[in-house]
DNA sequence: GTGGAAAATGTCAACGTTGTCAGAGTAAAC
DNA sequence: GTTTACTCTGACAACGTTGACATTTTCCAC
C-alpha cells in the first residue's frame, strides 16, 4: 500500500503510517504532532511536519473518531420539512454557521411532513452515529428517539413540540401571534374572516387555528365553519381554496393565510378574481417580496434565523454536557403592517 | 462495557460484540446477518435478529468503512454560495433526492464566494473521506483540488467551471442567454440599456456582461460603459446603484440584472421612482413571485432542479467508475416574458 | 461405516487512529 | 559514579467492523 511513497500517483490516502515511515518515527510520534500533544522535540516534530506536508497527509476523522473517548463524530443531523422554504433554508444556513464554527458538519434532509420519512432518515442518522439532531418532526410519536436519547444523541425540537419524549425544543406562539392577526382584522371592522391552514396534523396548523378560534370567540364572534378551509398542501391548492371561498355565497371580507406556501396561493387567487383591493389578507410567515406587491402583504413574521440560531446553541449545550432540565424556548413573532392587512372590512367604526 | 445487557440503562450503542454474546454466537455471524451475507442457518439467523432487535444494535457505519474495500464513507460535499438562495436551495434538494436514493448522506455548506472558505471546506471534507464533492466554486485556482482527485474523490463543478483543473461541470449558458435578453430589448427599441451585475470575479458574471457586449456588438450600438455597473454585492447595493443609474443625466431605458438579488434590488428602485411602468426589465435567475409584481418580470430562468440533478448524475457515475473523458453538460435557460421586459423603448418601430 | 464434498460457523488480523504504559535518554543532585 | 527526576519516544492494544481463511458439522454416496 505504501510502498509508492516516491511514485506520486498515489491511488489512497496516505496513513499516518506512511508518515512515519517518510519521517522516521513511530505512528505514536505523528499522532502527537497531529494532534499537537506536547512531548515532542522541536526537531523531530519539524521533520514530521516536513513529511505531513509533503505526502499531503490529513488524518482520517472516521478512524480517529472510533478510538477516541466518547466517541463522537462533530456530526449533526438536521431534518426540515423542506429546504426550499425559505423558512427552512435559514434555519438551515443559522445552523450551519453555528456548526461550522465548532468544526461540526451538519448533514441535513428534507422530510417533507412524511412520518416514514423522517423515522427512515433518524435511522440513517443513527448508523451514523451524529452527535446530535435538530428535528422538525413530520410523526405524532417521536417515543422511539428515547433510544438515541439514553445513547447520548443530543435532541432539539424545531417548530413543533415532540409527542411522547421529553427534549429540548425551540418555537414560536403560534396561537397567541395568530389571535393577534385576527383581532386586528376585527378591529378593522371584519367579522366574517377566512382561515386557509395546512395539514391539520401538524401540530402549528391546529395551534394557529385555535388563535383564530379565540381570537373571533373574544370578540364575541361565532365562527362560521364553512370559512375555515383546513389541509391545505401547497400554494396551487390555497390558490384553487381561495378562489372557491371567495366566490362562495356569503364570502369573507378578509383572509387569514396561515403559512407562507398559503399566503402566495390566496395572493394569487385574490389577483385572480381582481379582489386584492378590496379583501384584507394577513399571512404567517414573512417572504422576501411580499413588501413589493400591491398591495404589500402584512405578515405575521418568525425570525428563522433566531430560531436556528437557539436551537444550535440548546444542542451544544448538550453536547457540552448540560444536565439542565429540558426546555422550551419561544422565539417572538413580529407583526409587519404592510397594507394588504389593513383594509378595512364592513363594520369599521 | 457490556456487562449489563440486562440494564436497560446503557449509555453508549451495542456493538456486533453484544449481539453476538446475547445470540450465543461469534461475531462474524452476527456481521453475516447484519450484512445479509449467505451461509447462516435460519435458526441461528433468526436467534441473531432477535437479539439485533432486542439490543436495538445499529452497525457503526463508520467502523464499517473503515475496514470495507474501497473505504468509501457513502457521503458526499456540497459548496454552493448560500443556501438562502432559493436557486442554491433548488440544487441541493435535488442533489438531495438523488444521494438519499443511494443511501449517501450529503454535507452541505455555504461558501458565500469567500475563496478562503471554500478551501477550508474541502479541507474538512478531504478529512472526512467524502466520496464526491459538488462544487460551486468561488476562488480562482482549484488546482489544490488535484490531490483529492487523484486519492479518488469525485468532482463536479455547478454553475462555473473549475480553473486548472480537469472534471466534470454542469453549467448553463450565460453569454448566451444573456445575449438572447438583451436582443429583445433591443428589438423592442432599446438602445441605452443598463447592465447590473454581480462581483466580476465570478465567471458567470464575466460571462453575462459578455453576452451583453455581444449582443450590442451584433445591433451595432456602442456599448456606453457608464451604463455597465459591475461588483454588485446584493439587493441593497443593486437598489441603490439603479438608483443612481436611473436618476443619471443620461439614464437608460431598459435594465438587465444579471443574477436574482440583483433584479429584486432594481425592482425596489424602480417602484421607488415610480419608473417600473416605463423602464424596461429583464432579469437572470427566476424568483417564486415575480410573476406576481406589476408589472410581472421578465427572466432568464436558469432550471436550478435539472442543474441539481445532472450534477449529481455525473458526480455518482463517476462513483460508479466511470473513466470517460470529463464533461460539460450544459443545461438550458428559459426565456420567460411576463411584461416588465416587454415595456417599449424610444426606438421601436 | 467411511470418505468426501458442501454448508455452517468461528478465529484472527486488519482498517487508521489514539490511550496506556514502558523504555530510553539526559541533566541535575548526591 | 549512582541516584532521581525528568523529557522524549515507541510498542502495543483497542475502537467496531469485515475479509481471509480455518475449523467444525452435516449430509450423501459408496
Amino acid at each position: 500500500m505504501s510502498e509508492s511513497t516516491s511514485n506520486n500517483t498515489r491511488l489512497s490516502h496516505p496513513t499516518i503510517r506512511d508518515v512515519a515511515a517518510l519521517a522516521g518515527t513511530s505512528l505514536k510520534t505523528v499522532s502527537r504532532v497531529v494532534n499537537g500533544e506536547p512531548g515532542v522535540s522541536p526537531e523531530l516534530g519539524e521533520r514530521v511536519r516536513v513529511a505531513i506536508e509533503r505526502l499531503d497527509y490529513r488524518r482520517n476523522l472516521a478512524a480517529s473518531n472510533l478510538r477516541r473517548s466518547g466517541g463522537r463524530t462533530r456530526s449533526i443531523g438536521l431534518l426540515l420539512s423542506n429546504m426550499i422554504n425559505p423558512l427552512d433554508a435559514a434555519i438551515q444556513r443559522a445552523i450551519e454557521e453555528a456548526a461550522l464554527d465548532r468544526d461540526v458538519v451538519v448533514i441535513a434532509s428534507s422530510i417533507d411532513e412524511d412520518a416514514e420519512r423522517e423515522r427512515a432518515m433518524v435511522g440513517i442518522f443513527t448508523t451514523r452515529r451524529v452527535d446530535g439532531l435538530i428535528i422538525k418532526a413530520a410523526g405524532h410519536d417521536q417515543s422511539y428517539l428515547t433510544d438515541q436519547q439514553r445513547m447520548n444523541m443530543a435532541l432539539v425540537f424545531v417548530d413543533r413540540p415532540p409527542f411522547f419524549l421529553n427534549a429540548d425544543t425551540v418555537v414560536v406562539d403560534n396561537e397567541a401571534a395568530t389571535a393577534r392577526g385576527i383581532a386586528q382584522l376585527i378591529a378593522n371592522g371584519h367579522r366574517r374572516i377566512g382561515y386557509l391552514g395546512a395539514l391539520h396534523t401538524i401540530v402549528t396548523a391546529e395551534q394557529r387555528v385555535s388563535g383564530y378560534r379565540t381570537a373571533l370567540a373574544t370578540a364575541r364572534i361565532d365562527a362560521d365553519e364553512s370559512l375555515i378551509k383546513m389541509d391545505i398542501e401547497n400554494s396551487e391548492h390555497a390558490q384553487s381554496v381561495a378562489r372557491d371561498l371567495l366566490q362562495s355565497e356569503n364570502p369573507p371580507t378578509a383572509v387569514f393565510a396561515a403559512q407562507n406556501m398559503i399566503t402566495i396561493g390566496v395572493v394569487r387567487a385574490l389577483r385572480e378574481l381582481d379582489l386584492h383591493h378590496s379583501i384584507a389578507l394577513i399571512g404567517f410567515d414573512d417572504v422576501s417580496m411580499f413588501d413589493l406587491l400591491q398591495p404589500a402583504v402584512t405578515v405575521l413574521a418568525q425570525d428563522a434565523w433566531a430560531i436556528g440560531r437557539q436551537a444550535a446553541t440548546a444542542l451544544f449545550d448538550r453536547l457540552d454536557g448540560s444536565t439542565a432540565p429540558m426546555r422550551t424556548h419561544v422565539i417572538p413573532v413580529s407583526f409587519v403592517r404592510r397594507g394588504s392587512g389593513e383594509i378595512r372590512g364592513p363594520c369599521s367604526t
